[in-house]
DNA sequence: TTGAGATTGTTCGGATACGAATAATATAAA
DNA sequence: TTTATATTATTCGTATCCGAACAATCTCAA
């Protein structure tokens, strides 16, 4: 935990604030749980695996979507990445300069531009994304075999709630 | 889901790079998840409840800890809201501004920096949490009953394993 | 063919976001 | 008392991060 506080304490608090009203505190839970989680694995991912590399968490989802699906539009990639297309404008800049990746002009449609990886970035990637995958298991190891689909799948559910 | 493509043809692609290689899928799946899911809702809040007060996701929940642990210590925001010192600087900066809350030096320990919320800040927080709480059930909603519990206690469970 | 409307990537402005270095203060031992 | 060590918030540099405005390109109806 990050702060000094536990969650009924918490809890307590708020109600003494909001006594007059009706909370939802599992609901609060979910949210207050799901950022504080998102939020630890993407730092501890950026100070350890990703520190040798100098890449960011979202340099490196950037780079891994383009590995995947690549030849990638930026469109595509943002979308996977979630992120706006403002800013994977400036990450793909960040990783030509690192020479991991190069963009083109699509001919088919001028609007697009189409992202490719250099052979570093996929000489890094072969090397790193086996390395993320062992950490990926080292998180998720605290949660019960039997209850790591249901957690996926409970998160899949509220993205696809908001964004469906 | 962001992206066009669905979950299994993005894992068939990945076995296809990595074909020589063992990789626990699984794992794989709720890292992946946990983080669509965290910025869905974080766009999601900050496009709806919190895009007429003008505050951004973080600078909300840096208000919300000061407001239930009011007069609170820089350190103690920080580590509640999962941000480090220099960000945590800024966004007081920004809350200072708005004119939600202010700064001022311990009187004990002339290091530290206590925070404590204005009366606009007061009044924001009681009208803007009950609104924030309603969109947090919604958000739950997909998952069900049963399942909100068990799903906030396995994010617990892995913010605990990292940082602990 | 042309011109209105839609789509795309970039630019711009402003606000996070972090690690490292720094200055101020506190605490401890010598 | 003085000195070394530790702790704190801030500053600095750099990299996201997003919405809005923009220029380039495409589409399609008139």
């Amino acid at each position: 935990m990050t702060g000094s506080h536990t969650l009924t304490e918490t809890e307590s608090r708020v109600a003494n604030r909001l006594s007059h009203m009706t909370l939802d505190f599992e609901a609060m839970a979910v949210t207050s749980n799901l950022f504080r989680a998102a939020s630890a694995v993407r730092n501890h991912f950026e100070r350890t695996v990703l520190a040798e590399s100098g890449l960011s968490w979202t340099a490196f989802v950037v780079l891994w979507v383009t590995w995947i699906w690549e030849p990638a539009e930026t469109r595509e990639i943002a979308a996977e990445a979630s992120i706006s297309k403002a800013t994977l404008t400036g990450v793909l800049t960040t990783l030509e300069k690192m020479g991991l990746a190069k963009r083109s002009r699509s001919a088919e449609d001028g609007r697009l531009v189409i992202v490719t990886l250099l052979p570093a970035g996929h000489k890094l990637m072969e090397k790193l994304f086996p390395e993320f995958n062992k950490h990926e298991v080292e998180v998720v190891e605290p949660v019960a075999k039997g209850q790591r689909r249901a957690l996926a799948d409970s998160l899949r559910a509220i993205t696809a709630k908001i964004e469906g």
